[in-house]
DNA sequence: TAAGTCACG
DNA sequence: ACGTACGTGACTTAT
């Protein structure tokens, strides 16, 4: 205690019974105040042997009593690795750690995203430390155990230890990071404990909804399985890539058969989609592919991963895994619920509201394009945005030059399809593709569209050239992108390259500007409607829970906080709509 | 654990 | 001739 006390940093860790948050039990904690030293603090260490008593350990009331003051003061500065987790895990025995200065995992996210942000493998790479690995103390596989059932000796030297690189990390980063670390001060620290609020609430989810559904997709599928073995005239198994290819390609003899990377049959979408004049089966196979994606990641999924205590999904938010600066979402990854077909928007419906309250999205209309204008400084572009134009309806006016009312659905669809390729460092192969149209019409396309846009090619043009110079892009508030290849003598690897860097500045600002709206919008929240809950983020909206009678407040105040997070040379729009489920609460 | 496939922005 | 639009995560099969 006269350490902790003391101390100008303090690396803090937990060890617990879980990775899942509302699952997890406190077994420990650990420090370091110095480097080569480390504490660990047993809580609730059990013994293997059902038996024999636990091994000795200080009363938790008193080890809290004791910490509960530090680990709550604010003037005391921490640091962690994934603060976001202890964070929770702490809140969850009622201790509300502040004076969080530093998260090494951030850290390393700022220095380079891209670069795996595990302790242990920060700790070879920038310490030349080696670890010692939780399979090593904990076991692996079936006969792994819980932390509390590690021998406390064991369990000290490895908590102690992680609490100990914690600190030296942290150290290396604030050197290396010089004025970059404001982006992780500014922005993702304060980001993660947003996070951790979203995580901590979780979305509400109708079970009874899941399993009819999980229910109807299982005997439309069965029915589909039967048909299709039927029109095989034998019996295969119609999940694997590897028996459809051998059936359909050798057995069957239908034409048009692609080789994937390994010499197996293609069977994706693309080649099933041709096949379909030729034979019933791959269409069968592609309504029974859809269903299953549908039972098997959703409906089924879903309702296993809904807490029993709290009856709602806590997906956990990953801050360090894109290069682009996104975040990403697992366990359930709720940033790809179905929308786009029609049977698999049905899940959203089982997104829901609490009794008495409401969801309301928030999207960003068009950013990525909006940033392109900005960046670009082109005028049209900008007119378009100011003029609050279907921005995919001007681009086929002026590249096809004529009157906006002249636009026909056909060239609408074209001009979008170029617009998205934009975003994408696009190539007339891509294009084509897209499109269904020719190589040398893509490249018309393409070639009419920089002629209307000529500061859209400049703009292009320079940052590919910073990228040379630099070896990496930055976005608009300064997260950097390496792209190692850009001066590559494989082609294929340069090109690659190239579009990465078009395209990550774009996406990169755009998550750029929802880590600050989302910031702000929870700071007004807080302050203004505190039952109302940010409860998820998926890349460009938001989605809020709250009281039926809060909803026009909370309509306002984040329309208000997202379209003001950052000045732009265009206007940032962002569209509300609310409704009971996820499904309502879109614009349709 | 890798490959194939497919869900999202 | 090759392989080609950016960024993710989850599930299934096969090894």
């Amino acid at each position: 205690m006269k350490a902790l006390s003391a101390a100008d940093l303090i690396a803090v860790d937990t060890e617990t019974t879980s990775l899942s948050i509302h699952d997890a039990a406190l077994v420990g904690f650990s420090f370091a105040v110095k480097e080569g030293e480390g504490w660990y603090v047993p809580v609730s260490h059990r013994s293997m042997d059902l038996l024999s008593a636990a091994p000795k350990q200080i009363a938790k009331a008193m080890i809290f009593s004791a910490l509960q003051p530090i680990l709550e003061d604010a003037s005391k500065p921490k640091c962690l690795q994934n603060a976001k987790y202890d964070l929770q895990i702490l809140r969850n025995e009622n201790i509300h750690l502040a004076g969080i200065c530093y998260d090494t995992m951030l850290m390393a996210y700022v220095l380079e995203a891209g670069q795996a942000v595990s302790m242990d493998k920060l700790a070879e790479k920038y310490l030349h430390h080696k670890c010692i690995a939780y399979e090593e103390v904990a076991g692996k596989g079936a006969k792994q155990i819980t932390f509390d059932l590690i021998d406390v000796e064991q369990a000290a030297v490895y908590a102690a230890e992680d609490a100990e690189v914690t600190l030296r990390l942290c150290l290396a980063f604030k050197h290396a990071l010089g004025d970059q670390i404001k982006r992780h001060d500014e922005i993702e620290l304060p980001l993660s404990l947003v996070l951790a609020d979203m995580e901590w609430a979780g979305a509400y989810v109708d079970s009874t909804q899941l399993a009819t559904l999980s229910q109807r997709f299982g005997e439309r599928i069965e029915a589909l399985e039967m048909k299709i073995i039927e029109a095989a005239g034998e019996d295969f198994n119609i999940r694997s890539p590897k028996q459809l290819g051998v059936l359909l390609f050798e057995t069957l003899g239908l034409e048009g058969g692609k080789k994937t990377k390994s010499g197996q049959w293609a069977t994706g979408q693309d080649v099933l989609e041709k096949l379909a004049e030729e034979h019933e089966i791959p269409n069968l196979i592609l309504e029974t592919r859809g269903l299953s994606k549908l039972k098997s990641t959703y409906t089924d999924a879903l309702q296993k991963l809904v807490n029993i205590k709290t009856k709602r999904v806590h997906t956990s938010y990953n801050q360090g895994v894109t290069t682009t600066g996104r975040l990403s979402s697992t366990n359930p990854n709720l940033q790809n619920i179905p929308i786009r077909s029609e049977e698999g928007r049905e899940i959203r419906k089982a997104f829901v509201a609490e009794d008495g309250n409401v969801l309301i999205a928030a999207d960003y209309s068009q950013i990525e394009l909006r940033l392109m204008a900005h960046f670009s400084g082109d005028a049209i572009l900008k007119q378009a945005f100011a003029d609050g134009l279907d921005i995919h309806a001007a681009t086929a006016a002026a590249v096809n030059g004529i009157d906006l009312r002249e636009v026909t659905g056909e060239q609408r669809r074209q001009a979008k399809a170029v617009n998205f390729g934009i975003l994408y460092g696009m190539s007339a192969f891509g294009l084509a593709k897209q499109l269904g149209v020719s190589r040398s019409d893509a490249k018309m396309f393409i070639e009419a569209y920089f002629a209307r846009y000529p500061t859209v090619q400049t703009f292009m043009d320079e940052t590919l050239e910073k990228a040379r110079e630099q070896g990496y892009v930055e976005t608009l508030l300064g997260h950097r992108v390496y792209v190692h290849d850009i001066n590559s003598s494989n082609g294929m690897m340069k090109a690659y390259a190239e579009r990465t860097a078009i395209n990550a500045p774009l996406q990169g600002s755009a998550a750029d500007i929802i880590k600050v709206a989302m910031i702000a919008l929870q700071e007004r929240l807080k302050a203004e409607v505190p039952q109302a809950r940010l409860i998820m983020q998926v890349h460009d909206e938001l989605i809020v829970e709250c009281a039926d009678a809060d909803r026009e407040h909370v309509s306002t105040l984040m329309a208000e906080t997202m379209q003001s997070a950052v000045e732009l040379d265009v206007p940032l729009i962002a569209d509300i709509a609310f409704g009971t489920s996820w499904f309502e609460a879109h614009e349709l």
